[in-house]
DNA sequence: TGTTTGACTGACCGCCCGTTCAGTAGCCTG
DNA sequence: CAGGCTACTGAACGGGCGGTCAGTCAAACA
């Protein structure tokens, strides 16, 4: 078969990734706002001007790199959304994934921290939305959905379901958010049983 | 009884406070980032320069805005602490009083999803904590040990009670947060219940 | 081997914003 | 009312950073 793509191509891929990753080790090294064009193209082994040939400005850069690690997240989670499970089982398979994701990808949860809120990249831009990145808000929506589907088979408890998606969400976020910092032990299924755990039956000790 | 503030000092702590103000409402509306010296003293109605007779620098404006706010709610759930409650009361009223302060102090809000959190004002120290900022370290650890203690009595489950403690803390944050974004009525007692009710008894359905 | 091409470079530009400080105006004091 | 003192002002400064573009050079080509 014809190679698909040409070698240009491919020699072009190869140093959007190269860029996009350095991007990320910084960020995650300085934080967004100190992350400056220069030290991304150094950390690159590039020059700053090059980094202009693939990306119109900064912004582009890292919303860029963003969405593309996003999308990663988002396709384990509708991996484990399209399997047809148990509701409880689903639960901590979406917890299952987003730990393990930010525990092979340590390097992307600064930005994710970042850029998943309203705060975001505003300063640039005219107006900015009051609500979360796109593929944030569209994933909430997704687990609200499952709960609400638990909900009407009277699973679970009745209540809003989309309130309850952000809650998990972001108390996972923060778990993990401590498992990061304070140790390398990789996240594994005991942080999702722990999770899973309180969503499920709450901390009340069963009688 | 004579006056224990002369009147320089209470024009003084005028000044300091009507800029602080200033500070939380241009933050609220531009965010951390795009939030400008000029732009604030103009919001407080004087000159920039002014603003250096009472802050050392922009940092230290910040800094100090936000720990007066933070030093608030502190205030207000330590009040809740103090008192002799049972377990599920507790929890109660620190979520209750944490929704009622952010329903009052709305403009807070924004400094404080920005600042909580590692990533903050990093870029000009030299090495950033790792860790979160002090006043919400120190939250987060009360709220643990107040779980703790429900675990030894056997109230509840035994688990790592600092991640739980983080677990409530961001998850409520999210819910509030949504609250705030989403329309103007005040969060009330619903709220509070709605995440003491996911944390106590969990979602699933009592059978 | 001479020529062309275009990916890559990095010095430079201009803007923005935090910070400064000489100047001003209002107020107390004698 | 003169003189000085202090709180305040805002134009100007300087540093930093995003973005540009004239120049370089290695590879492809003839």
């Amino acid at each position: 078969m014809f190679p698909i793509r040409s070698k240009e191509e491919v020699v072009q891929e190869f140093r959007i990734q190269s860029i996009q990753d350095a991007t990320m080790r910084v960020i995650s090294r300085k934080g967004m706002a100190a992350a400056t064009v220069q030290e991304i193209a150094d950390e690159a082994g590039v020059a700053k001007g090059t980094i202009y040939l693939y990306f119109r400005d900064r912004d582009e850069l890292i919303e860029k790199t963003f969405d593309g690690a996003m999308t990663q997240l988002t396709d384990r989670i509708d991996a484990v959304l399209d399997q047809d499970l148990p509701f409880d089982e689903k639960i901590r398979g979406i917890l299952a994934a987003k730990l393990a994701f930010f525990s092979e990808n340590r390097e992307f949860f600064r930005l994710y921290l970042t850029l998943r809120m309203p705060e975001g990249p505003a300063p640039r831009q005219r107006r900015q939305k009051q609500t979360c990145h796109p593929q944030y808000r569209t994933r909430a929506e997704k687990l609200a959905s499952v709960l609400k589907q638990a909900m009407e088979r009277g699973e679970i408890r009745e209540m809003d379901p989309y309130r309850l998606a952000l809650f998990i969400i972001e108390g996972s976020t923060a778990v993990i958010l401590e498992r990061l910092t304070e140790d390398s032990s990789p996240a594994d299924a005991a942080d999702a049983e722990f999770i899973a755990g309180i969503v499920l039956d709450g901390v009340r000790k069963r009688s």
